[in-house]
DNA sequence: AGCTTTTATCGTAATATTGCAATATATAAA
DNA sequence: TTTATATATTGCAATATTACGATAAAAGCT
C-alpha cells in the first residue's frame, strides 16, 4: 500500500532507517557539507550554490530539520542554519555502531 | 517532476546518498542485521522472521543487491544471501568519513 | 505606509516507493 | 512426470518524494 509498517520493527531499526532516509538525497548531503564548510552559518546562499529552486531547498531543509540534524535561527530577514552537533554526534554513533556489527561473526559462507 | 537531479552533484554526494537510500527502510536494516546475526547465510527465513510478504522481502533484497551490500548464491531451491564484506567496508568507510566532517571547523554560531 | 529581501508554504505534476496477490521460474522430491 | 518448495517477477493500489512556480509571511529599508 505504500506505507511503511514501522510497528513491526524495533525502535533502533526505525531510527537507523530514519537517519539514513534523511541522508538519502544528494542535495541534503550537499547542504550538510556546505553548512560544515563555512565558518559562519548558512542562510540563503544554498540556493545559489546548489542548483535547485528556493522552494526545493527549503523543502530539503525541512527534512533535515525534521530529524533534528540542523536547526534554524531567525536572524533578520534571513534564517541562520547550523548543525545540531548533539544530534549529529548521536546519529554518527548510531550509524557507526550499525556498520560495526561486522565484528560479531567471522563467517563467510558464500 | 519527482526526478532527482544527480547531474548537479558530485560523485561522492551521489554515492553517500545512494548508500543512505539503501538503508532508508527498517525492513532492510532488519534484513542486514539478520544476515549478520547468523552463522550460516539466510535464505527464506527472512519472510518468517520479518512480518512482511515474500514478494516484499524479495523486493527489499533486490534493493540491497542493487547497491552491492549483499550477494545471493543459488543453493538448491533456496538462495543463500550474505553480506558482501568488501562493499560493506567501503560503505562503512564512506559514511564514517562523512560523519566525521565535524572535526574540520569548531564553529557553533547558533 | 510602500518596497525589497528572505524564507516558508501551497498547489500541482512527475516519478518513486511500499506492499501484496497472483503468477512465473527453477530445483528437489516422489 | 507430477508435486512440492523456494524465489523472482509482474501488475496494481496507496502513499511518498522531488521539483518548481506562485504566493504568503516576516523583517528591514526608504
Amino acid at each position: 500500500m505504500g506505507v511503511t509498517k514501522t510497528e513491526i520493527f524495533t525502535e533502533e531499526q526505525n531510527q537507523i532507517a530514519s537517519v539514513a532516509k534523511a541522508l538519502a538525497h544528494p542535495a541534503r548531503i550537499a547542504i550538510i557539507q556546505n553548512i560544515f564548510s563555512r565558518d559562519t552559518c548558512v542562510c540563503g546562499d544554498l540556493v545559489d550554490e546548489i542548483g535547485l529552486a528556493q522552494a526545493t531547498i527549503s523543502q530539503h531543509l525541512r527534512e533535515l530539520k525534521k530529524v533534528g540534524i540542523i536547526k534554524g535561527t531567525i536572524s533578520g530577514t534571513s534564517v541562520c542554519y547550523c548543525i545540531n552537533e548533539e544530534v549529529w554526534n548521536e546519529n554518527s554513533k548510531l550509524m557507526n555502531q550499525f556498520f560495526n556489527i561486522i565484528n560479531a561473526t567471522g563467517s563467510a559462507c558464500c
